[in-house]
Order: C-alpha cells, then structure tokens, then sequence
DNA sequence: CTCCCGATAT
DNA sequence: ATATCAGGAG
C-alpha cells in the first residue's frame, strides 16, 4: 500500500475513532488561544487549562499582559514549565500584536510567525482551531512520531513532515487531521510502549509489536 | 546544537 | 534514574 493510500485509509479510521477530535485548550477568543498554545509547549492541555483558568480573567487581551509585572507573571504561569521563555515570549508577543496588527490576532500563517514564540505549529493551531482556516496541518511531537511509524513520512524536521503530509490529506480534511492524529499518538500510538493491540491501523503499520 | 522547566510514566 | 511531554529561540 502506497503512503497515499494508507493516508486515506487512516483518514477514514480516525473519523470513526476520534469523529469530533479537537484541540483540548480552553479559549474563548483567538488571543486567548494563541497564548494557550503558546503555554503548552512541553506540558499537557490539562495543566495549561488550570493555569489559563486564573489567568485569564487577571490579564484579559494582550495589553494587559504587555503592562504585566514580569516577576508576578512569570510567577503565574510557573506551573507549565519552562516559564522564564513563556512569559518572555508571551509579553514580547502581545507587545508585537499591539505594535504591528492593532491587538487583533493576523489570520495568516506569514503573519502569525512574526510573533515572538510563535512558529509553524502554534500558527496552525490558531488558524485551524480559532478561525477554521486550513492554513497548514499541525505537526507536533504525536503527529511526527504517528506519521514516521505509520510510513507517511521518512523525514524528521517538523516542517518537512508537514510538507508531505499536505501532500498526502486533501486540503479540505487538515483540520481535522492534525488534532485527531495526535489524540491518536497521545492515547495509542505513545512514545514509549504503543498500544498496538488496540490500533485502528495495526493491519497497514509497518511497526509490528514493540 | 543547546537551553529553558517541572510533572509524570516507565 | 531517565525519557518524555500539545516547542521555539539563540
């Protein structure tokens, strides 16, 4: 079976798996969103969410964070690791989307990369999730290990990866593509013992066992 | 390539 | 003990 094949035959299995398979962050505008992914780099969406929960309220749009005490904001998102570069990248980010696109959030992934923490992936789940946009499909950690296993994909650079991925998913079925695949890697197909009993393409995978 | 950071799984 | 986790910058 060609990668073409096996893609859409994949396709086909995680709408039956995971049918209404979306981003897991709580947002309730674009902003909101972009700093919540912005935060999940290397920490789960239910810390990130315990986090936001407090957070929000006390920072609401990007002016408030650019104006934010750094000591007391660095203090407030300790709890997602990593939180000096968080809290760098997220008021330097505010401060760009006031600067540079009047404190709305730019709807093209030109744009978006601009932005100080933000790269391809957080971009594509901004404009996938907050304004449907098919901008690129979302290649993290659980969509590349998912997509070499599985022989979508040969490549390791994220980028690269995604390159063939757009190759391979009608445009049309990115979207959902990128958070239904890492549902699957995040619950099946993890990094380190892969549930391959209960795989949904355990009879197409060249990984067998393991 | 290294660094940032802490919680959890193995 | 150590690898890994909804990454990106320098």
């Amino acid at each position: 079976m060609n990668p073409a094949e096996k893609a859409a035959l994949f396709l086909e299995r995680l709408r039956e798996a995971h049918p209404d398979a979306r981003y897991e962050l709580n947002w309730s505008t674009p902003f909101e969103l972009l700093v919540a992914t912005i935060l999940a780099a290397q920490c789960t969406d239910e810390r990130v969410n315990r986090v936001t929960a407090t957070v929000f309220p006390k920072y609401p749009g990007p002016r408030a964070f650019a104006d934010a005490d750094t000591a007391a904001l660095e203090e407030d998102l300790k709890p997602t690791g990593f939180f000096k570069q968080k809290t760098k990248s997220v008021q330097a980010m505010s401060r760009a989307l006031l600067d540079k696109f009047g404190g709305e959030v730019p709807r093209t992934i030109d744009e978006l990369v601009t932005l100080p923490g933000v790269a391809r992936k957080t971009a594509n789940v901004v404009l996938n999730t907050a304004f449907n946009l098919p901008s690129g499909i979302i290649v993290d950690t659980h969509v590349a290990r998912v997509s070499q296993r599985l022989g979508l994909t040969k490549k390791d650079k994220p980028e690269a990866i995604e390159e063939d991925l757009m190759k391979l998913v009608p445009q049309e079925q990115w979207t959902f593509f990128g958070p239904a695949t890492v549902l699957h890697g995040r619950y099946t197909c993890t990094a380190k013992k892969p549930k391959c009993d209960d795989c949904i393409v355990k009879d197409v995978c060249p990984r067998i066992g393991v």
